[in-house]
RNA sequence: GGAGGGCUACGCUAAUUGGCAAGCGGACGGUCUUGAAAACCGUUGUCCGAAAGGACUUGUGGGUUCGAGUCCCACGCCCUCCGCCA
């Protein structure tokens, strides 16, 4: 949700904005919407405010006078509920379709609409060379016994996978790898619910655009969430935070479900593309004078583990076109993959500002901001919220087995890594 | 799945027959101070409004009533006990 205050003052803003997305449907109907909505509100609560007054003079009045009193407060009350419906219905409405809106795209984000105007940032580290031909992460897990795609067809249907063998050390290494990288961060780690009510769904941005992505438990109303950062945001929906305590951090740890709807035929082998994978997801809740700053710090983390694990990588600032409808800007690092010889998302970092914290009600309360304490309202403010992956890990170790890989088939382990596997290779099955 | 208890503002707690939701604590701001503590004053849910002011808010949604924290109905959530269960 974005503030319709400030849709109001300044319209041309707002749309020049959307602009850069691509536009966005319905900026003028929700204008007229909010006006005609702010006329009846003053209507019926003038009325109301009469009705009141009829009403306490009622309690003072002597019990054998009461009898006009109460007749005058029923004509007054009358009225203002022949208004009413109409208000509701107007409220509503404005409410469904200011849902829809996304949110402001930073002045930081490029120009374009779609992917193809993404823009490379940088490139880090050193892309392995080999003395032979580099194999794909498919071939190279079939041969160590790393996961089982075509089992889990049968049990589950395509893109499913069973990690197996080394696969869960590996997994259950990389987890704490993260984990640990995170709490000397002031992360608190955090294994969330992952299926959810609608309200969290929405909070979060995901819905009402991107119902056809998600799992959904029809006959308990709850959805299965692609990524915790869902928990994480509503964790703290309708609460009022104390701003001392912010910026509040968590790392969640926990399966990810994804329906990939109308991506048939892309990544069908292996671990890239899947309805079912784990991953480690840093959230922050925080003021938001710091947001930009938290944006950074989240992206420190992300690339600190990657070059950690001695993985190449690009950082790819997403273009106003390509932001999903939460975020103001959004970066993604993308692995290299020597075998199957392209780049590969493996993270991405959103700051939404106040987007998800107005939808899902987070506020706080006390400090002084850039806009100077506060006299309205009570004080309270929405804080601003930003995600970003620490570590998915299937795509993380696709990205490890290609860039770590030997001639004989056999892969190392990164040395940041052998403490918390406890092996620093893993050697193909015998057949 | 069954039985019982509960839900009031940031927290804790009141509110006679239905008649202006009080009080305490915490936090924030201010006064005072060399600085602080203490004390005192103010603020401390949402919305409309330039302001004055007003409307809404006692888990949610309905109902009764001139008027509901209070009475009635439905639902949600939390707690306790029983059953089942990794």
């Amino acid at each position: 949700m974005i503030d319709l205050k400030l849709l109001r003052d300044n319209p041309a803003f707002v749309r020049a904005s959307y602009e850069r997305r691509g536009g966005v449907e319905g900026v003028d109907h929700i204008l007229k919407l909010d006006a005609r909505h702010r006329e009846l509100l003053a209507e019926v609560e003038h009325l109301r405010a009469e009705h009141n007054k009829a009403n306490k003079a009622i309690g003072q009045t002597p019990k054998d006078e009461r009898a006009a009193a109460i007749a005058n407060a029923r004509t007054i009350g009358e009225k203002a509920e022949t208004l009413t419906p109409e208000l509701e219905r107007v409220a509503a409405e404005l409410d469904e379709a200011a849902g829809y809106l996304p949110n402001l795209p930073h002045e930081s984000v490029p120009d374009g609409l779609t992917e193809k105007d993404n823009v490379v940032e940088r490139t880090v580290g050193e892309r392995p060379e080999f003395d032979f031909e580099p194999k794909d992460h498919v071939a190279l897990g079939e041969g160590l016994g790393i996961f089982d795609s075509d089992r889990a067809a049968k049990t589950s249907g395509s893109r499913f996978v069973y990690l197996t063998g080394p696969g869960v050390m590996l997994e259950l290494a990389l987890v704490r790898f993260a984990l640990d990288y995170l709490m000397e961060h002031r992360f608190t780690p955090v294994v969330p619910p992952v299926l959810v009510r609608r309200h969290a769904m929405y909070g979060t941005g995901f819905l009402p655009a991107e119902e056809h992505e998600f799992y959904v438990v029809e006959r308990d109303g709850l959805f299965l969430t692609g990524t915790s950062e869902v928990a994480l945001a509503a964790m703290h929906s309708d609460e009022i935070l104390n701003a001392a305590d912010l910026p509040i951090r968590y790392a969640g740890y926990s399966p990810c479900y994804r329906r990939e709807a109308g991506s048939y035929g892309k990544d069908t082998k292996g671990l890239i593309r899947v309805h079912q994978f784990d991953k480690v997801e840093q959230f922050s809740f925080c003021h938001p004078d710091d947001s930009w700053d938290e944006f950074q710090a989240i992206r420190a983390n992300q690339e600190r583990i990657l070059q950690s694990l001695e993985i190449p990588y690009q950082v790819l600032v997403m273009c106003a076109g390509d932001l999903g409808s939460s975020a103001a800007k959004k970066v993604d690092n993308e692995a290299w993959l020597p075998g199957a010889k392209r780049y590969l998302e493996l993270t991405s970092a959103s700051n939404t500002t106040d987007y998800q914290a107005r939808r899902l009600q987070v506020r706080f309360r006390g400090g002084v901001g850039s806009e100077g304490p506060q006299t309205k309202s009570g004080g309270t403010r929405f804080v601003h919220t930003l995600n970003g992956t620490a570590c998915a890990v299937g795509r993380m170790i696709v990205a490890l087995l290609e860039n770590f890989q030997r001639g004989d088939g056999s892969v190392d382990i990164p040395e940041a890594l052998q403490p918390y596997t406890g092996f620093n290779e893993i050697k193909p099955r015998a057949k």
